[in-house]
DNA sequence: CGGTTTTGACCCGCGC
DNA sequence: GCGCGGGTCAAAACCG
């Protein structure tokens, strides 16, 4: 289990047990936290929600309700009626609860305006007590500034949050499904082991990801294949938008980024608003700007065989550039998110120098703007990848660029890949989508099995998930990779199927969606590991030998 | 006309 | 310090 899912969700627990309570069912999360963003008032939106019991542990070491509670009176009482202080001329509820002043301010703020309960005081009296009074308003309307201010920072430091619980969510709910899965299938896989049905068993669980498959969304697929046109292509990852998310540039783009903020060409000062910045503490700046600055660097990449000049991925991108690598005679093309000003999800693409039917897309950034359903599984990709950097795994000088650990955690069928992304310049996870080994070449690496075409991404990705547990990175050290393979269900016309299933596949926006939920579960079952490959022979195309 | 693509120039980090 | 390579900018061209 990741560290950064796990601890995430464990810090936000009530998320783990009450999904359904804060994020509705058939919505992605996203959507309802976008939706509610736009309410400040936590406590309506999100009653009896711990969450926010928690949060003032870190935010403000106060008791968030009871801070609301107070504002919201400040709020309820015009000037200069004050926290404490009745709004009517009641007299006969003089007495603040809070304070204990026995007050009386009339709404014309008269300073004649006196207790008059039949003793009358002397006027140096009357005098004394007002002005008396007059410095608590004045102590008060400070405190009332504060309050509020502290209920800003609250708000701002909720939303993020809640963009973060997102994240943890899918995360969770990814591997939650996938350890369950798994179970599952170890157990069946040991009854298929002493010959129990195995083989019926293990396959009718492989088809069980099929049977409750059915198509999100009806998006049509937006291929741009027509070379030089329009490159809209439905994009990918990062859902776990964060709404007030502020992308500070990376470091050694500083110049450029500022540049483009200045722009009136490339939309932004959306890229790096600081607004919460300025709002939170030196402290927080500095985490949050590490935070971010992480999160951006972390890139997933997608190698996907495909002749378009880009995969279908949800989003629409404008290219900003190209750009001839070394080594590779294919361009490299540069593309920047265009479905929001100041979005700073970028993405490349370029085609793979050893097979050039192999397009390498790399994505990086968060969302900052909702997106459309094709593409909100895709998007937790990023964000995934940016919270398993988060949970420490960054730290982790055996997981991170060491070839000899991402050979040893690969498929020797991808052991290939382990350059590419140990050679990254930012941490990494490749999905790899081209390998379609034969059966011949099955016994001992992977394993293929049929996944549903139209499936949901949730399903799909599941899919995925198991299968690439069981394409061997997980495979049960009491099972003989081989013998399982040749236990595998053959369904009839494999190759028919599979090739089939690749056309469908990758013009299914549920593709690129499945993609990323199947990145956000391997994330989350390898946390020591930020550049790891996830081989789907499921979605391959037989005519095209893995690389 | 507005948005996108093209493409040469520029910036920056890194290795030598 | 210099060259290299990756990444970005921005003006011009292109397209619907």
């Amino acid at each position: 289990m990741d560290r950064g899912a796990e601890g995430a969700a464990e810090s936000l627990g009530f998320f783990l047990t009450k999904p359904n309570s804060f994020l509705g069912a058939t919505i992605h999360p996203k959507w309802n936290l976008n939706q509610h963003r736009h309410h400040m008032d936590t406590n309506k939106q999100f009653p009896g929600i711990g969450f926010l019991e928690n949060e003032k542990k870190t935010v403000d070491e106060m008791d968030f309700f009871s801070l609301k509670t107070r504002v919201q009176e400040f709020d309820d009482v015009k000037p200069p009626h004050l926290y404490g202080i009745k709004k009517e001329d009641s007299r006969d509820e003089n007495l603040d609860v809070n304070t204990g002043l026995n007050l009386v301010i009339g709404n014309t703020g008269s300073d004649q305006s006196t207790v008059d309960d039949g003793i009358s005081p002397t006027k140096k009296e009357e005098k004394s007590e007002l002005l008396v009074l007059k410095a608590d308003l004045g102590r008060m309307n400070e405190e009332n500034q504060r309050l509020k201010g502290l209920l800003r920072q609250l708000n701002l430091n909720y939303n993020s949050l809640q963009m973060q619980i997102g994240t943890s969510m899918q995360q969770h709910n990814y591997q939650k499904e996938g350890h369950r899965q798994s179970q599952i299938m170890d157990e069946k896989m040991e009854e298929n082991k002493q010959g129990v049905g195995g083989e019926a068993m293990v396959s009718r669980h492989f088809m069980d990801f099929g049977l409750a498959a059915t198509a999100e969304t009806d998006e049509p697929s937006h291929y741009s294949s027509q070379g030089r046109s329009r490159n809209r292509s439905e994009s990918p990852p990062n859902n776990v938008e964060v709404v007030s998310r502020e992308f500070e540039p990376l470091n050694n783009r500083n110049k450029g980024e500022e540049k483009n903020e200045s722009s009136s060409d490339h939309a932004p000062q959306d890229w790096i608003p600081k607004k919460v910045a300025k709002l939170a503490t030196s402290k927080d700046n500095i985490d949050q700007s590490a935070t971010e600055a992480t999160m951006r660097k972390a890139r997933v990449s997608v190698r996907s065989r495909s002749e378009a000049p880009m995969i279908t991925d949800g989003c629409q991108w404008r290219k900003y550039g190209q750009k001839m690598a070394k080594g590779n005679p294919c361009p490299r093309a540069y593309y920047r998110c265009t479905m929001a000003a100041g979005c700073p999800v970028r993405k490349q693409v370029q085609r793979c120098m050893e097979d050039r039917s192999i397009l390498i897309t790399t994505y990086e950034g968060n969302h900052n703007h909702p997106l459309p359903p094709a593409a909100m599984a895709m998007a937790s990709t990023t964000s995934a990848a940016a919270s398993m950097l988060l949970s420490g795994s960054m730290s982790s000088s055996d997981g991170l660029m060491n070839p000899n650990f991402l050979a040893r955690t690969m498929l020797p069928c991808s052991s290939s890949m382990a350059t590419l992304s140990a050679a990254a310049p930012f941490p990494t996870v490749t999905l790899d989508l081209t390998h379609t080994p034969n059966p011949l070449q099955l016994q001992g690496q992977s394993i293929q099995f049929p996944v549903p075409l139209h499936s949901s991404p949730q399903i799909f990705n599941q899919a995925l998930y198991n299968q690439t547990k069981f394409s061997g990175l997980h495979i049960p050290s009491n099972i003989d990779a081989a013998q399982f393979a040749s236990q595998q269900p053959q369904p009839p016309s494999l190759s028919d199927s599979v090739s089939a299933a690749t056309a469908a596949i990758t013009n299914d926006p549920n593709f690129t969606a499945a993609l990323a939920a199947a990145i956000a579960s391997i994330i989350g079952g390898s946390p020591t590991s930020s550049s790891t490959n996830i081989n789907s022979n499921a979605t391959q195309n037989n005519d095209f030998p893995g690389t």
